[in-house]
DNA sequence: TATCAGTTTCGTACGCCGTAGCGTCTGCTG
DNA sequence: CAGCAGACGCTACGGCGTACGAAACTGATA
């Protein structure tokens, strides 16, 4: 697995075949197959092994793994404070292992048991909502898919330089053909303007967005006051 | 184009090969190479392509893309009920073609007329929300974010049970190790009530989300007011 | 009608991939 | 010491994307 992990930080997943992480820990291609039954097992598990990464504190060595119970510390500050923390920590996360969002697409989230302590996590934050438990469950999701689709598209702007040219070489050879045609033609009233006047693609809209979606739970929860208060 | 939509909405995107899509036409692999230059090109031909499905009017065929301006005309309802009907197609598309989210994931989101020409269809609809073209290109940004991230989410869901057996014998099968164990140790107080009650994975989320991120948009274009109104 | 440039198609080949099948070796257990 | 389970390696199969050069076909020109 940390041999996986090393690969596809540096490489990228693409490059994590069997016969690569073999031969980088000195073997041939079957030997890994004595451990894991196919390949995806494999991708499964670092999935999860990540996901260690995430807990609050910073000791995610395997020395404290043991019998004390741990991941229901009361977390400081509100809900939202909690929450976005977290979010800050699974966008760290993805900075460091881009893979990751690649797998989470294709096979899904991880359900290992270091991924469910950290659902446990976010789920302790939630509760201080004193939702019920199916409205619980639907703010997770809504907050999931957020992160997801923030994610997937960070990492995969991240990584496109990388596969082409530049990010302006790209958009000059690329765009032209489509955008400067349609623009020309004035299909494009909306869009012209943003992509001439340098809107597009501009700023950080993580905690933006992340905050419109705080505040559209927070009123549901109250709904007759404007919101403006931590609520309940 | 078409037979590779064909053959990826029938078996997968990883059925699409060039061999396999050659083969389809009567042709030998090599012959595709004329039109395209690498296969990426022909997976970004598809992703634009299956963007024409989401014009408003149901009339996607070639027979009127001529020069009659189109895709502005004014939508109906407020931009709430617009962009939702919008999210509605969106997602109907990734219903008849769950590879989308596969390319979108990977390739990033497409950049052909067709997708143009759809995003141009977006801001027409946020145009009326009067903000900043900045915070016009957040507002976009963040509900693509969450469009992508929850159409990835389900479009992996509704493929799951086609890689493995059903859902409920992945369920038992693959979860009993590891969440059995953790929930019987009492490590996960808040998950398992969720699993046991049969909360989690139930009712459908989409549109209660976006909903969410709707309410705190406009709760930022008029703060002082509770936001119950349309604004402006 | 004969020629020819240009396009389209094809056969072959290279180096990858995941993994099935089977033989060999090692070290622990009874 | 016998037996055996597990770790490990070799070989092979069918598939992948695509580079390269030859062949076949097309339409326009002499």
């Amino acid at each position: 697995m940390a041999a996986a992990i090393a690969i596809a930080d540096a490489e990228g997943l693409a490059a994590v075949s069997i016969r690569r992480v073999a031969t980088e820990l000195g073997a041939r291609a079957m030997t890994l197959y004595s451990y894991i039954e196919r390949k995806e097992d494999l991708l499964a598990l670092m999935l999860d092994e990540i996901a260690a990464e995430l807990r609050g504190d910073e000791l995610h060595g395997d020395e404290l793994r043991g019998d004390e119970l741990r991941g229901d510390e009361p977390v400081p500050g509100d809900w939202r404070e909690a929450l976005l923390d977290i979010a800050r920590r699974e966008r760290d996360l993805v900075r460091r292992h881009p893979w990751r969002m690649d797998l989470v697409a294709t096979r899904g989230v991880a359900v290992g048991p270091h991924a469910l302590r950290h659902v446990e996590r976010k789920l302790a934050v939630l509760a201080r909502l004193g939702a019920g438990p199916a409205a619980t469950w639907r703010f997770l999701a809504a907050y999931t898919d957020y992160m997801t689709g923030f994610l997937v598209r960070e990492a995969q702007e991240r990584a496109a330089p990388r596969r082409e040219g530049i990010s302006d070489a790209e958009r000059a050879a690329l765009a032209e053909p489509y955008v400067r045609e349609l623009v020309e033609r004035g299909e494009l009233p909306h869009l012209a303007p943003l992509i001439e006047g340098g809107a597009a693609g501009a700023g950080d809209t993580f905690e933006r967005g992340l905050r419109w979606l705080f505040d559209g739970i927070e009123r549901e929860l109250s709904p007759e006051r404007g919101g403006a208060g931590p609520g309940r």
